[in-house]
RNA sequence: GACCCCAUCGUCUAGAGGCCUAGGACAUCGCCCUUUCACGGCGGUAACCGGGGUUCGAAUCCCCGUGGGGUCGCCA
């Protein structure tokens, strides 16, 4: 049986890499059938906030990233750390040591200065501190005793072999003053406990996993698989961050992206099935292998998740595109009940926005009254269609109010005036929505209906030169 | 700096020694469609980081260099 879990820190919101590595995590467990658990890692005590653990719960049901256990709570299994801890001590894995954190500093600083690379000297060590009378005051933090020879490897599922040797390691902290485990500790307890089979997380975590096997060893406990997705980077090869645009998930669902779209994006990001691009989360369920997983980090591509939006937003259903887009009008003060309905509105225009709200900002003119600007009444009023305009408006007047009808008549009157049809159909645009770019004319007119389509012509007529 | 990892079009990638004259997608450029803007259709530009090996044959394997990323916390 499969298992793979999720272990965000609820210290902010979930990012676009986070989302990832849950999705590679969800993807693979359902591949097999197996179980996606989910743990919260809020050892950090300082700055975890229950706030940032609704952020990343509502984040992944946004995106359907469901899981079959949890959420797991670190905070809630202290005793089970401690006692482990004391096993390792009790075993000669692990000891007690005393040195201050301004100790440790200034024992850095000394190596960075020599050129060394800052490490723990061991200096708690048992054989070191033989005869050493621990200072008063001072609570002890406890360390893992890291081998100190040969090399630690594994064949990570997606990166190969991978190795590092144990002079390499220093005697990581597994238990703060406080009696809390720290990231290393808690993580293999957990792992071992929740008997995970496969540890798919960042890349980061590489130099991590050395001294969580060796953990693993002395508790005696079984190995689970590693495997380290590549890292997402900003477009220009940065580490992803704030002044990349959206790292958060829920930016998008704010910026009018749908989750289909984020998932489908996330999935291709760094993971392929042959030239697939677009691809149901059914599908990536059926491919996902860790081992079509790159290697090396990706770039976010903005524009190539837009695209991917637009496809799934001309795939979406009206009604609930609809839905989607009606909160967005609101804030734009449009009175839904004072117009179309929405789910026509949509379906005519969703072949040309990229996004939620790009979707309401051109719905909007079906709602309120747009008044063009002067730039474009100069731009597109032109005097020799003036009397035709004034005779198409008498047409509008009286035909029967449907879409081929509308059209007929703009065509009947572009005839008879002989006239180009944008030479009548820009004006009548522009004055009828405010906007020099709309779906056809005819359908336009159609859903904004008879009443103000001919009271903004009676707006704008008067005053249209010629 | 030390250690770990990585390296195909601008970007995401296909590619597991001959199928590669290196394929697809986004972006970009051009044309078509057209009632504006889109959508859609067609076409173009564009890549195996460099150098050595191994092999009859290398984008694919090995070594070195270079470049990029990651990590060096009582954060995770």
């Amino acid at each position: 049986m499969i298992r793979t879990r999720f272990a965000p820190s609820p210290t902010g919101y979930l990012h676009i890499g986070g989302a990832r590595t849950a999705l590679f995590c969800w993807a693979y467990a359902r591949r097999h059938g197996g179980k996606f658990i989910l743990r919260i890692e809020d050892t950090d005590t300082e700055r975890s906030t229950q706030a940032s653990t609704q952020a990343i719960l509502h984040a992944m049901d946004w995106l359907e990233l469901d899981y079959d256990e949890g959420p797991f709570y670190q905070m809630q299994r202290l005793d089970r750390y401690r006692d482990a801890a004391q096993k390792l001590i009790g075993a000669g894995h692990a000891y007690y040591c005393y040195a201050s954190k301004d100790e440790l500093e200034a024992m850095r600083e000394q190596q960075r200065a020599q050129g060394l690379k800052p490490r723990y000297d061991g200096r708690w060590r048992p054989e070191n501190a033989k005869g050493r009378t621990p200072p008063q005051g001072v609570k002890p933090v406890i360390r893992f005793r890291n081998p100190d020879n040969g090399e630690v490897a594994w064949d990570d599922v997606v990166k190969g072999p991978i190795s590092i040797a144990n002079e390499e390691l220093d005697d990581v902290v597994i238990v703060r003053g406080d009696g809390v485990p720290t990231y290393n500790f808690g993580v293999v307890i957990d792992d071992w406990d929740m008997q995970i089979t496969h540890v798919i997380r960042g890349d980061d975590h590489v130099n991590n996993t050395p001294r969580q096997i060796n953990i693993f060893n002395a508790l005696g406990a079984p190995l689970p698989q590693f495997g380290h997705v590549p890292m997402i980077l900003g477009h220009d090869g940065e580490r992803l961050s704030k002044r990349h645009g959206a790292v958060s998930v829920m930016q998008y669902l704010e910026d009018g992206y749908l989750p289909e779209a984020l998932v489908n994006y996330l999935a291709r990001l760094g993971w392929s099935h042959g030239d697939d691009e677009i691809f149901s989360r059914e599908q990536l369920v059926e491919w996902f292998y860790l081992a079509h997983i790159s290697r090396s980090p990706a770039r976010f591509d903005p524009a190539k998740l837009a695209w991917l939006n637009q496809h799934y937003i001309k795939a979406a259903g009206d009604s609930r595109l609809a839905a989607l887009t009606a909160p967005f009008l609101q804030a734009r003060e449009c009175d839904l009940s004072q117009g179309p309905d929405l789910g026509r509105v949509v379906a005519l225009l969703k072949e040309r926005a990229s996004t939620v709200v790009e979707l309401a900002d051109a719905a909007v003119l079906f709602y309120r009254t747009l008044h063009p600007t002067a730039e474009l009444k100069a731009r597109h009023y032109s005097a020799e269609a003036k009397p035709a305009l004034e005779a198409l408006r008498r047409k509008l007047a009286e035909i029967e109010w449907s879409r081929e009808t509308i059209g007929r008549a703009v065509k009947e009157t572009v005839g008879e005036f002989g006239l180009k049809m944008p030479k009548l159909a820009m004006p009548l645009r522009v004055m009828v929505t405010g906007e020099p770019q709309t779906p056809a004319i005819d359908a336009t007119l159609e859903l904004i209906g008879r009443e103000r389509v001919l009271e903004r012509m009676d707006r704008e007529l008067p005053a249209y030169p010629g």
